[in-house]
DNA sequence: TATCATTTTTACCGCTTGGTCAAATATCTT
DNA sequence: AAGATATTTGACCAAGCGGTAAAAATGATA
């Protein structure tokens, strides 16, 4: 659905602009997910995207606006695995592709989930309102899905939508945290051969069985 | 062990003092716990702590040693629950209990936590050291705890460091995202009444099983 | 109460910040 | 080539930044 948009008529986009504009969002994602919103400065930004300052807020109005603009992209990166979640499949089918979906945005997106991050870690100062309107409506769309799944026996009793924090939190940890994660196991900045491990781990702990049943003495 | 630290003589700690020194370390957790280092301003910390700037620059020299005496308090909380891991119980206790830890630490310190999510996100630059030495050199330590119940059959096989990946994002996630757990949850500021559902599908996450075995025809 | 050390305030500094403006330059169209 | 348009630049500004110096106020001590 394309909303009318009444604000000021956008620029004609011309070549030069488009590869400008993409050139500043590129180089402020880079700047804006290390320092967040307040850290990040418009000087660092420019300097990243090789350009004068001037030269940029030509093409943007405001630092603010391409944070609204990252923001914008980011969100549907955010919910598209979320929303491939289908009431059809099995369980154990839609959770582990919707595990590896979550993962391998992680792997292709880090800058983007740090930038959520850093949006989350300040309150959600941007995106509140997405928060409690879209993802909760979405969120619970996919908890009764789920909750299907647990009355028909077919999946453990539990919140639903605290196993949807868990597999957020457990994928997204791999792209927010690249730096412990790397300095734990002793990898080099971009080695990204962690990836199988991780998928072999979540799987065994979201489809199979971690802890051995015991008969305690 | 004290280190005889052959710095400035530390001044005397008055009463006025001690009670000053608390005072602007709590406000500046607020404040770098949500901005991160970069974002936080000394105006805000000194405002938070309802003090004039250069009253603040009295009993710390910079915004960077605030910083660090921070940091410095939140290592311990943070390798606190990992520490008490032992070798002589049994996997679902340690791991149950030291989950439980974890959660009640998010609970209990949510801004310590943030603060070092900040940090991490902003790529570790005041904590790289520890990252990979003390921490590392836990992380291995108690891996090898994990290693052993594995080869003995009590833990499925798995790479325990993910393992500690997995309970330290999902413990962490409900401080460092507080503001997305409780708009998706619909629960007010200081709400923490999501503790007992945490607990409960962690528990059935890492100690149980989520999702059960079907025969696919 | 006089003396001294501690604490707080006022005024300020040099630098960085987000952002503006007009002029200069490059690009497109005819 | 000329004119219109789109882009880039350099000079600048007010506010905010981390931090300093010195005086003023407060507290402890004898």
């Amino acid at each position: 659905m394309v909303i009318a948009d009444n604000t000021k008529p956008a620029p004609p986009k011309t070549r030069i602009r488009q590869k400008n504009e993409k050139r500043i969002l590129l180089a402020a994602l880079e700047v804006f997910s290390e320092y967040g919103f307040r850290g990040a400065t418009l000087d660092r930004i420019a300097g990243a995207a090789d350009m004068s300052k001037p030269n940029l807020l030509y093409y943007f109005k405001s630092k603010e606006e391409i944070h609204v603009a990252l923001l914008t992209d980011l969100l549907d990166i955010w919910l598209a695995p979320l929303r491939e979640i289908k009431p059809n499949g099995n369980p154990a089918t839609e959770i582990g592709s919707y595990i590896r979906r979550k993962l391998d945005s992680s792997r292709q997106f880090p800058r983007e989930s740090r930038l959520f991050a850093n949006e989350m870690l300040a309150g959600a100062p941007h995106i509140g309102d997405f928060l409690e309107s879209e993802l909760k409506q979405l969120v619970n769309e996919k908890a009764a899905i789920f909750q299907g799944w647990i009355d028909e026996g077919r999946l453990a009793p539990c919140d639903p939508r605290h196993l949807l924090f868990a597999i957020w939190s457990t994928t997204q940890h791999y792209a927010d945290f690249s730096v412990q994660v790397r300095h734990v196991l002793g990898l080099q900045p971009g080695d990204v051969s962690y990836y199988e491990e991780a998928v072999d781990m979540l799987e065994t702990l979201f489809l199979g069985r971690l802890v051995k049943q015991e008969i305690n003495s």
